[in-house]
DNA sequence: CCCTGTGAATATTTTCACAGCT
DNA sequence: AGCTGTGAAAATATTCACAGGG
């Protein structure tokens, strides 16, 4: 229904508002929204006609029933499953990254392939082995898997995980996961964002 | 020049002919790298036009030449040093990721805030203390600073690390900073990735 | 025959610009 | 007066489709 563009942006300009709102702010216009990412005023509106509740000619919106509108629109009103695949840097990373939990995405359930991480705790979940990943999954009640493994072991786990129903995936293995159509993938490689910037800076040194 | 779209598929490209590469492959087709992204092989034709070489009609494109010719485009043939701004969890993580190293990204210094931190040291680089920041950067030649530090402190470190003549910015903190025209910030939220998949889980439960 | 490179056509996304509400 | 919501225009991105080369 809504197409990539539109829902990334109303993230942003969700947490956005949120900032406003701390800063006191009661009501927003697109303007304000889009000056600080930079796009035009017109966007951001037909971006928000997208949502059941109408702004306020001559005022703007009201900021807090804008962010409940957003989240009721992107699901993000409620709580979701995470299982963590990989346990090593950056899956701890993770694990205790604050942003998840705030944001309402829960870590249920922790999965590693190395003997000796199996039976550790973090915050009371146990790491248990990738071998029973499959039927543990099913007894949990999990939407998402992220997957942070290494790449060579990525295709397997995320065949396991897609095997146990999981429909979501965020990957964080620098490879492409083979999947069928529905399933969907979200890749969060970190040297991509990097080799990003890599061709501004080359293209400004060249200038 | 190249838009930001044609980019991050470029980066894409690289790294499914590299893995084609590795499998054996000399040769590939704009059908071959299309099939792996669900995207059409005129699409992957138009974006490889954008290089130097030409492929083979008939044949397809010589996978080392492309990779090389990619990698020259996008400034990847060459090394960028990286200042990491935060040293925690995340950081860490970040910094022990093999990825980045791989891909001709290293990091040459580590600051962090917190006192107990300062000294210590990561593969023989020394944790400095971000007071120094400015001064610190400039004896070096940084080309990237990465920002793993809380959203609450984001803006702060980002205009320090602009005022030592950093352009180019991989921030970690789910807050958007506000820089002149002329500084590139990438946003890597984690959070914001798992939002996204919010949606299509959404979705789907509506259906 | 098979695949490239690319004009032309199509589809999608963004912006303009303004009527209309508060 | 100031800002929203949105048709219509413009800009941008993608796909079609085919001539031409190996």
């Amino acid at each position: 229904m809504l197409n990539k563009f539109i829902v990334e942006r109303l993230i942003l300009y969700n947490r956005i508002c949120k900032d406003f709102s701390k800063a006191g702010k009661k009501w927003v216009t697109s303007r304000d929204i889009a000056e600080v990412l930079s796009k035009t005023s017109a966007q951001v509106r037909r971006d928000l006609s997208k949502l059941g509740k109408k702004g306020k000619p001559g005022v703007g919106y009201k900021i807090d029933e804008l962010v409940m509108e957003i989240n009721k629109l992107l699901g993000l009103d409620r709580h979701w499953n995470i299982v963590l695949v990989g346990a090593g840097n950056l899956g701890r990373a993770l694990f205790f990254y604050p942003g998840f939990k705030r944001e309402g995405f829960n870590f249920k359930m922790i999965v590693d392939s190395n003997p000796d991480k199996i039976g550790e705790k973090w915050k009371g979940i146990e790491i248990t082995p990738v071998a029973n990943l499959v039927q543990d999954i099913n007894k949990k009640d999990i939407d998402i898997a992220i997957i942070a493994v290494p790449s060579a072991s990525a295709q397997e786990v995320c065949d396991k995980v897609v095997r146990a129903g999981i429909r979501e995936i965020l990957n964080f293995a620098p490879c492409n996961l083979n999947v069928s159509d529905d399933v969907e993938i979200r890749y969060a490689d970190l040297a991509l964002e990097l080799q990003n910037l890599s061709y501004t800076l080359k293209s400004r040194k060249n200038r």
